[in-house]
DNA sequence: TGTACATCAGTGAACGCGCGTTCACTGATGTAC
DNA sequence: TGTACATCAGTGAACGCGCGTTCACTGATGTAC
């Protein structure tokens, strides 16, 4: 009996799932093709099957996996003192705008994930709550303060994203992020304040 | 000399127009393909090339004429004097959520719209110019109230429609909008604050 | 009013292409002896 | 240590399909006489 190391294939699923998560949210999920995204790995269109089921199973492990990446960004931006500030530059930043295909998997291709099949919702959303809770902290919010209001953050952040990648004229661009960034922490101070003085 | 009355053709262009709206806001610029589409305008694939040059062509008409609909939504509520909680009642419901093909064509389309051709975005950024004078004129902003806050305010909408069509639980969903219809009447009497005071 | 006609909106088959998927195979691997 | 071998990750050609696009044509139209 001789096998690869367990790790060798796990080592070209990532490969894979990395390549997939930059052709998606540079292509969209319909515009990237399964070669192209094999090659970017590395391999060939026929290798694609020994690692998953579909497309449609790509997608899905694709999304999950983002997502948790851009959790995991918050997660570790909480453990400074500055971590909100640093996060609300670096998302709401026209460098954020130009690299699509490294930036979040939300601000990317939220409307495809939205239309997707079913599964591939739910996984979305199972690992949008992760960054819910990362969110939440980072913002040094109670757990009290209701997935709803974190949420709400989130979308502004998100929203601002795309809108600011359709406007062409890099001074209006700035203007709308700085704005977000403004809207965004004053919303911040005032869920700190209900969360402390109620209503 | 004959010919079918100038208006025909204008009428047939207009029903592809409004099919296409409808798909590609159903199943993604990708996702919509034009047999499918022309089938729903009630014609044959061939008749196509007759009103468009191809399917760029096509969606640059679409997203422009979509962008001006919604547009229209905001200025017709503008004349109404509750016209603004009409309109982020109605924006920032489930009903909006559940009806993808009907709604708002950024929260459907958005991130499409983002990669896809200059000429696209270009389009898509001159509609959304107007969107943004009339949600301006809706929220009862003066004119000096810069493009870059009121993009801020419809980015929110946007990303918070989208978001919630990722949530399955109609409870939670109904709650981050509740929450977004909270946080953008909060973010619009701050502005009007700002107009006012200076600062 | 009735007929022949030029126009052109719309038809539908066909095109090359890239898609997602399948499968017979190749060849590098670690193991057994 | 050296060799034969079973495993299985990866290859690459092939599949049917639907895509965007083209084009020879059909047939309903309003006009000319």
């Amino acid at each position: 009996m001789a096998r690869y190391p367990a790790a060798h294939k796990a080592r070209t699923r990532d490969r894979i799932l990395r390549a997939a998560g930059r052709r998606f949210r540079r292509d969209g999920l319909d515009g990237a093709g399964l070669t192209a995204l094999m090659r970017d790995a590395g391999l060939t269109n026929g290798a694609f099957y020994a690692h998953f089921r579909s497309k449609e199973d790509l997608v899905g492990e694709v999304v999950s996996d983002e997502v948790r990446r851009q959790a995991g960004v918050f997660e570790a931006a909480a453990t400074l003192p500055d971590g909100l500030d640093r996060v609300l530059d670096g998302y709401l930043s026209g460098a954020h705008c130009d690299d699509r295909a490294g930036g979040c998997v939300s601000a990317a291709l939220l409307t495809d994930i939205a239309r997707s099949a079913p599964e591939v919702r739910s996984r979305y959303a199972e690992a949008a709550g992760r960054m819910t809770d990362a969110f939440r902290r980072l913002a040094g919010l109670p757990a009290t303060t209701p997935d709803a209001v974190v949420r709400s953050r989130l979308a502004l952040l998100i929203g601002t994203v795309q809108l600011a990648r359709t406007v062409d004229d890099p001074q209006a661009r700035e203007a709308l992020l700085a704005e977000s960034r403004r809207s965004v922490r004053a919303l911040i101070a005032a869920d700190h304040a209900t969360a402390c003085g109620g209503e």
